[in-house]
DNA sequence: GTCTATAAACTGATAGAC
DNA sequence: GTCTATCAGTTTATAGAC
């Protein structure tokens, strides 16, 4: 009983990761279950088996996600709020050094048009999230007073992950870009 | 002889027109040939005569784009930076409110990795020329000391663009968000 | 010069085999 | 419970009619 749940969990698992990889770097509308399909080795129908439709493929990649963002954030809930900033620079670096993957966020809001609603639900909470959590490292750090910047944590918090989400998919027609917007962040948080 | 080449353009331009739509709302891989003759009232062949291959309607696309950038950059060549700041915000402002479309190199940097070669080109300049507006108002900003801030105006106009093109995105999800970006980029320049 | 008929390939999806 | 054979619709694209 085990093992069948272990088997079964396995391979949409394995589905899960490889159409992670490919909305990262593709987009939402330019990967097929054909390419996850060819990637795992079986016939492209066997996905609609683990995800009937490809909505429910795309809602269980956000709500996954979200999950493991929660778990991301939970992790250095006691960190310094600069600590923690570095933390979401360290996180779009990884996307970057994936693939040149971008943050699923901007994947979905760029594609938000063309999205099923159970999609956009799931795309909107996910943005919530990541924006919350982009505010409470600006709001503690003024606090703290380890951070000085003009306008409200709320204001800052919002233009963090607004310059992030678009520098990552402008790195890839420039590798320096990241780098710049790190420090010009800092340089903003007053940190440098 | 004049007629002629008339009609002739029109057409062309028309498609241009429905194809800038779609690809400003649905992006590149969301629309189809068939979008644009349905919209226009033929057959979606007839779209290959314009335009043989997909890659060249994207192409001809983002070069009338270009086109279109530099003149509305030469319109403004005489305007303080804080006036031309204010321009980028209207320009901005012009997409969110036209269909919620976002900024075309939202666009082409987020399916960067599906586009043909021809097309990463245009992208690349288009990018550049964005980047380099955007970095020429911090610097004659600062030059002139109509704007104060922290780190430098290449890396400033950098996060200009990159906050700006990813709140158009964001904006889909919370239509207050473009409003609180450019209170707070004026707030980050010493503007307010 | 402009467009229509048509096709080859791919898409998401269902019914049913094992 | 898991996957394969198969389909109807859409996609980009070509050949050729007017």
């Amino acid at each position: 009983m085990k093992a069948e749940t272990d088997s079964r969990t396995d391979t949409r698992k394995r589905i899960l990761d490889i159409a992670e990889e490919l909305l990262l770097t593709r987009g939402y509308n330019a990967f097929s279950y054909q390419h996850i399909s060819t990637e795992l080795g079986v016939r492209n129908a066997a996905i609609h088996y683990h995800f009937p439709k490809k909505n429910d493929l795309g809602v269980a990649l956000i709500q996954r996600y979200r999950r493991r963002f929660q778990r991301f954030i939970d992790a250095q809930a006691e960190l310094s709020p600069a600590e923690q900033l570095e933390r979401y620079f360290t996180l779009t670096d990884a996307y970057f050094d994936r693939d040149q993957q971008i943050c699923p966020s901007g994947i979905l809001t760029t594609e938000y048009q063309t999205l099923p609603d159970d999609m956009r639900a799931e795309a909107n909470a996910f943005v919530d999230e990541m924006r919350d959590w982009a505010v409470r490292i600006a709001e503690s750090g003024r606090t703290d007073g380890s951070m000085r910047f003009a306008g409200t944590p709320e204001a800052m918090g919002l233009l963090m992950l607004a310059a992030l989400q678009g520098g990552l998919q402008l790195a890839r027609t420039d590798t320096t870009v990241l780098a710049t917007l790190k420090t010009q962040v800092k340089s903003l948080l007053g940190l440098v």
